[in-house]
RNA sequence: CCGCCCUUAGCUCAGACUGGUAGAGCAGUCGACUGUAGAUCGACUUGUCCCCCGUUCAAAUCGGGGAGGGCGGACCA
């Protein structure tokens, strides 16, 4: 796989790709960078960003992961204290599942976004955006509450982020492009260079496929699910028999398997009873889905396989986990 | 600073005028049917009625106070 495929393989949107190609010709040294509001838990939603990450390292980017706490509190999670705490168990759980700890950089939003250059460039950014931009970029991360001014100021901070932790590109689920694009239009403003991104999709609902609808709230795999867990979770998944479900509906069975499972496993093996026909193997996802597709593979079996890789995936992290709280 | 409206199940809301400790839709749970799930049937569950005080035999409902949310007016020094 060359460069820039790997920089850009299952996103959603690349933007721009000249800005990524150009990436891709010379990857070493260049910085990425996510940023997460700490969560004491990490979920798929985490993970598949995660994944870009690993793509990102594998290419030879460094990686900086922001611990956003100052975020995290400006969107009404807690105290402070209460954040860090959290920071760390997730710093954990990353490593654990699988990002590469010498090209990792972990910090914290605090660490910088109080000092005084930074603050005094989040105003000029206050005062080149509009209420109307700000809340809009901020839509859909904030929850259904209240908008209060800290959210307006949340997404300005993102954008100064790209700056001040002097990353060559952005990483974020489509859920971010607003913040990005608000960032691309106006870091040059302050004087500052615009940065591409690359965004992963939002995956369907696990329960009903439902795609763009409302964010989190459905079923969601985590890294404190044990294994019967997943398996109830994932046989309760909504499969149809198709890629293709009709209308906005998407297969979020084959979405695992094609986001979570492929991108980590360089073969998959679906066990199956002599009875329905004994084992298949997969080298790639495209052969998995036009069997599902064409009926040779049965959802159910397929369901098996996938509880099964996310257990795989899942279960350096849950131990972890189990360290981190003396268990 | 003044005024108006809203707050009842996980969600959207009805019930309030004419007091008798609460309902619908959706969601959820469980079964049947499919070698998965969904769809479709069948059954079931769900509540500090925002908080406090008062009136009353009895308050989601009436009165007073408070909190949170939405909106409007005024001020424009």
């Amino acid at each position: 796989m060359d460069t820039y495929e790997l920089l850009t393989r299952n996103a959603a949107e690349v933007v721009t790709e000249e800005e990524v190609e150009a990436l891709a010709e010379d990857p070493d040294g260049k910085r990425a960078y996510v940023g997460y509001e700490p969560s004491g838990v990490l979920h798929l939603g985490h993970l598949l960003t995660a994944n870009k990450l690993i793509d990102l390292q594998d290419a030879g980017l460094d990686v900086v992961v922001l611990l956003a706490d100052v975020h995290a509190y400006l969107n009404g999670k807690g105290s402070f204290e209460e954040i860090r705490d959290t920071a760390d168990q997730m710093k954990e759980q990353f490593l654990a599942y699988g990002l590469d700890e010498e090209s990792t950089d972990f910090v914290l939003g605090s660490d910088y976004q109080l000092d005084d250059d930074y603050e005094l460039d989040l105003h000029e950014l206050e005062l080149a955006t509009s209420l109307n931009r700000a809340q809009r970029a901020m839509a859909e991360i904030q929850g259904g509450e209240t908008a209060k001014v800290s959210h307006v100021v949340y997404p300005l901070m993102q954008a100064l982020d790209i700056e001040y932790l002097d990353v060559d590109v952005a990483v974020g689920g489509m859920d971010q492009r607003k913040v990005h694009m608000l960032a691309r239009e106006e870091l040059p403003s302050l004087g500052y260079e615009k940065r591409p991104a690359v965004h992963t999709p939002i995956l369907g609902d696990l329960e009903t496929g439902e795609g763009k609808m409302s964010s989190s709230e459905g079923i969601t795999i985590s890294m404190e699910d044990s294994t019967e867990d997943l398996q109830e979770k994932v046989n309760s998944a909504f499969c149809p028999r198709t890629r293709d479900p009709e209308g906005d509906l998407v297969n979020p069975v084959l979405e695992l398997f094609q986001y979570h499972v492929f991108p980590r496993f360089e073969e998959v093996v679906v066990e199956r009873p002599d009875e329905y026909g004994g084992n298949l193997e997969y080298d790639d996802y495209e052969a998995l889905a036009a069997d599902l597709e064409s009926g040779e593979l049965h959802p159910a079996d397929a369901k098996g396989a996938l509880a099964d890789y996310l257990d795989d995936l899942i279960a350096p992290g849950r131990e972890r986990l189990r360290e981190i709280r003396g268990e």
